[in-house]
RNA sequence: GGGGGAGUACCCGAGUGGCCAAAGGGGGCAGACUGUAAAUCUGCUGGCGAUGCCUACGGAGGUUCGAAUCCUCCCUUCCCCA
């Protein structure tokens, strides 16, 4: 195990706040000293199955802990996941089932594992305590709280303030995670800035019940790729853990210049030294900001796959966008013959049927646009009927390929 | 229990009898440009093989030649009083 410095400068970077810093400092002291390990806190809510690269700060934070010999406990929130958590959301979310809550739980943790230590990280769940109590337990749990307490909190607070509802089982979610640090006995625990609020939560009662406080990891949030929202799927605004080296690559190439430092710092390892070099080569504008853009893209695909195939996406990459020429691996679609007359089919029935538009509306407006090729030929009205041979390759838009199969 | 507001497209939000498939912004998509799927600029953004028809302003009815807009009831929600 290292040394007290070392691991105290190692866990403070990149972090957005320590609270309080100093009974960290404590904690991390005698821990050392006495040769056990922290217990670190980490709670997700198995709502999206689907991790991005936002989800990767906290859990890289984990991992440094588990490299430093500290034990990380993944606990999922079968059970607030049933609640929802009311962070940064403007309205109340949909309740899951406990069905889609286990599958989530699954591919959540399948998913982490790419980045936590699968051996020293002990999974639990927050159902093996919320499922089992009762009424009473629970009026003496949230007398621990008062209305004004959780109103201070800044999504309720504006809720409120917008006249938007805010549901008395949301009240409850801060008073749960909270619970959650009690039942854990936890020493530390991490979440994005926006998780602030619960868990500090979670220090208030533990020391009400009779505990030491956690310490509390503020890491920043990653903002989503189109520069203003924070990361999330449902937006649309995410590089996910799964997607393909392509796309991952491809998504990162179209964050703003403005972003790309605080991606180098969030979503890849470079030493800070680096970025910090990097950041002073755009500025004299001695680097070229469009090989800064690829270099982080290479980063981020070799780090969930590897250095050859970043090299393979990056160079993908240029055919479609700078020769402007197919990519290699073309999405293939069937073309049965009875969606044929005469041998011929409608430019519009194509594109739908290829899955480029939803709509006949949305089809025409491509084709009108110019915005639609075969065989790289631009399309010119809506109005036409094509044939199509074996191999005939359509275009939408600068990124959307297909390769007809007849048969 | 009483009183007063609010509910409009993917989101925010204007519109208070016809000129409303509904301003504006965001988002999304497309085009131009380029250094990239950056930035910027331009266009499009309910459905239908379509000079028309259908669906849509919380829901159901009603008034009217005509309703997002007026009336009635209901639902949801917020505020004030109790």
């Amino acid at each position: 195990m290292r040394n007290f410095e070392e691991q105290l400068k190692m866990l403070v970077k990149s972090t957005e706040e320590i609270l309080p810093l100093d009974e960290f400092k404590t904690k991390l002291k005698r821990a050392i000293d006495k040769n056990r390990s922290l217990v670190i806190k980490y709670g997700v809510d198995p709502t999206s199955p689907d991790l991005h690269i936002g989800h990767a700060v906290p859990l890289r934070k984990l991992r440094q802990f588990q490299d430093l010999g500290h034990k990380v406990i993944l606990l999922i929130g079968d059970f607030t996941a049933r609640v929802g958590d009311p962070s940064q959301k403007s309205a109340t979310r949909p309740q899951l089932s406990e069905k889609e809550v286990a599958l989530n739980a699954k591919t959540y943790t399948k998913q982490a594992f790419k980045i936590l230590d699968e051996k020293s990280t002990i999974i639990d769940y927050n159902s093996r305590w919320f499922s089992k109590m009762n009424f009473e337990e629970v009026l003496e749990l949230t007398a621990n709280f008062t209305v004004a307490r959780l109103l201070e909190r800044d999504d309720f607070y504006k809720r409120y303030q917008k006249n938007i509802p805010i549901g008395l089982h949301e009240f409850l979610y801060p008073v749960m995670q909270g619970y959650d640090s009690v039942m854990l006995e936890s020493d530390v625990e991490l979440g994005g800035t926006d998780q602030k609020f619960n868990m500090l939560a979670g220090r208030n009662l533990q020391k009400i019940y009779g505990q030491e406080p956690q310490a509390v990891f503020t890491l920043p949030i990653l903002e989503g790729i189109d520069g203003v929202q924070k990361m999330s799927k449902s937006l649309g605004n995410h590089i996910s853990l799964t997607d393909e080296p392509k796309d991952m690559f491809g998504k990162t190439m179209s964050i703003s210049d403005e972003l790309m430092i605080k991606y180098f710092r969030l979503a890849t390892v470079l030493p800070e030294e680096e970025i910090e070099a990097i950041e002073k080569g755009l500025r004299d504008k001695s680097l070229h900001p469009a090989e800064i853009k690829r270099r982080l893209a290479r980063e981020i695909v070799s780090q969930y796959y590897d250095n050859k195939i970043a090299q393979a996406a990056e160079k993908e990459f240029d055919t479609v966008f700078k020769k402007k020429s197919l990519p290699s691996d073309l999405l293939e679609v069937k073309l049965a013959t009875d969606l044929f007359t005469n041998g011929q089919i409608w430019i519009v029935r194509l594109i739908k049927h290829a899955g480029f538009a939803k709509t006949n509306g949305e089809a025409k407006r491509l084709v009108e646009q110019g915005g639609v090729r075969l065989n790289n030929k631009v399309i010119e009205s809506a109005d036409v009927d094509v044939t199509i041979d074996n191999g005939d390759i359509l275009q939408v838009g600068k990124r959307r390929f297909a390769k007809f199969v007849c048969f």
